[in-house]
RNA sequence: GUGGGUGUAGCUCAGUUGGUUAGAGCGCCGGAUUGUGGAUCCGGAGGUCGCGGGUUCAAUUCCCGUCACUCACCCCA
């Protein structure tokens, strides 16, 4: 049997009310926040995501979907959104207008890694970026719009996890004196943690490997390095936070897996998924404009893992459909007379369907009924004769005879 | 990339201490006097027992390999 890609999966017509209902809440919301939709291509060049995301990080040195063009060009798949945005911000002028600061996308990214339990080689994300202001109250707006996000699809238990890492200054000094903290330890820790002592040294301290926590247990925190700008500018994202009361819990290992971060990052995790707890993540990037040689320009912005929250939503979340009629028309002369009338009931607006495969009326019914129809159009000889049909409601049972000139306007009423 | 678990009908799973026609429930299709569905009853279709090799008179069952799915490590959304 022919099987869909490792890591890849389909989205079946049980499912896809949900996402409707996910995406629909995003667009909504961001919409609300003053955030415009963008859209981006799927794959851009490698190079964008290289410089832009970190040559020593897992996405880049063995995460990509990476492919030579026909001319010999190396293109990769994104695997995230915010590269492709600062590129497309940047190529078409966005920062220059006010209504084009802030942003959102909604779509599938690509990643190589070995699929688990909310973790698909394929996925897509909701993300928001805000570019041009570095005032706290834009991250407090950022993470209020995540949090209102998962609040309003009635998620649970959830907590949201926030540090500052400060801006670059302060990180280079961090790392001197966090490396020199390390250094006599540096034979206890794991071989993986010894590999990042020299390329990522700020991520022994997110290393979940028993031993290295205990070895990181005394550490230095980055927290109580921070430049007083980098101190102030957390300390008014948090007050905002208690403003408006979102709750939050301070977590001074957390360090963002993307080299792009700045300042305040953050993270949502919920405990109902196993191994990958986090729904939605994100953090200040006030470098990478300018690193992708851009004005220099501060900017926020997060992503959503839509399969993880769509793991967590109750069945229950789905629009309804309007009441679905079925036409039953069997028998010589009224099967075109059928096939006219549900024409019609679709143009006039009304969910209508049919099943060709049924030719009596029993099996045709039945049909109906196992498509969950409101009500069955009953048109055979008979009716077709005089005109008619019969309209029979599928739960009362109660059936009258209807012209078929003003069977449509009568079940338009009906709908209402 | 590394480890563990699991592969029998469309789905959920039994089963065979190795033995000849491999089962159930649900689902699907049909019938119960010919133009009235759902319930009930009856019947039917549907399986290379993941794939390949080995042991054996005999393998779905035991052994080896392989693939797929899954969970975890890692990493991240």
């Amino acid at each position: 049997m022919l099987r869909s890609i490792k890591g890849l999966k389909d989205i079946l017509p049980q499912q896809t009310p949900q996402w409707r209902y996910m995406e629909t809440l995003a667009h909504t919301l961001a919409t609300q926040s003053g955030f415009s939709e963008i859209r981006i291509p799927i794959f851009e060049s490698t190079e964008l995501y290289a410089r832009s995301i970190g040559g020593a990080t897992d996405i880049v040195e063995k995460e990509m979907y990476t492919f030579p063009d026909r001319d010999g060009s190396s293109l990769t798949l994104r695997p995230e959104g915010t590269a492709g945005v600062v590129r497309a911000v940047l190529e078409h002028h966005l920062l220059e207008s006010p209504s084009t600061r802030k942003l959102y996308y909604l779509g599938p990214m690509f990643r190589h890694e070995r699929p688990q339990a909310g973790r698909y080689r394929q996925f897509n994300q909701f993300g928001v970026e805000a570019f041009g202001t570095e005032d706290p109250l834009m991250d407090v707006e950022v993470i209020a719009l995540l949090w209102r996000f998962f609040n309003s699809l009635g998620l649970k238990d959830l907590t949201l996890h926030i540090n500052s890492i400060g801006n670059s200054q302060d990180r280079e000094n961090y790392i001197q004196e966090f490396k020199r903290f390390i250094l006599p330890k540096l034979e206890l820790i794991c071989g993986n943690c010894q590999r990042r002592y020299s390329t990522n040294p700020l991520r022994i301290l997110d290393c979940k490997v028993p031993i290295c926590q205990e070895a990181t247990q005394d550490a230095p925190t980055l927290f109580d390095h921070l430049s007083p700008e980098s101190a102030s500018h957390f300390k008014t994202v948090l007050d905002g936070l208690t403003v408006i009361d979102i709750p939050f819990s301070m977590n001074y290992r957390l360090v963002r897996g993307l080299d792009y971060y700045t300042r305040t990052t953050f993270e949502i995790t919920t405990p109902h998924l196993g191994a990958q707890s986090t729904i939605g993540a994100g953090g200040r990037y006030d470098g990478l404009v300018a690193l992708l040689n851009g004005p220099s320009t501060p900017a926020i912005g997060f992503a959503v893992g839509l399969e993880r929250v769509a793991l967590l939503l109750s069945q229950h979340l789905s629009t309804p459909h309007p009441p679905l009629f079925f036409v039953a028309g069997f028998g010589k002369d009224a099967k075109p007379m059928a096939l006219k009338l549900l024409h019609n009931l679709r143009e006039t607006g009304i969910r209508a369907d049919t099943d060709y495969k049924s030719v009596n009326l029993k099996s045709l019914l039945r049909s109906a009924d196992k498509l969950g129809a409101s009500y069955a159009i009953i048109l055979g000889d008979d009716e077709a004769r005089s005109e008619t049909a019969i309209l029979r409601n599928m739960t009362t049972k109660a059936q009258e005879s209807v012209n078929l000139k003003e069977i449509s306007q009568k079940i338009l009423s009906l709908t209402l």
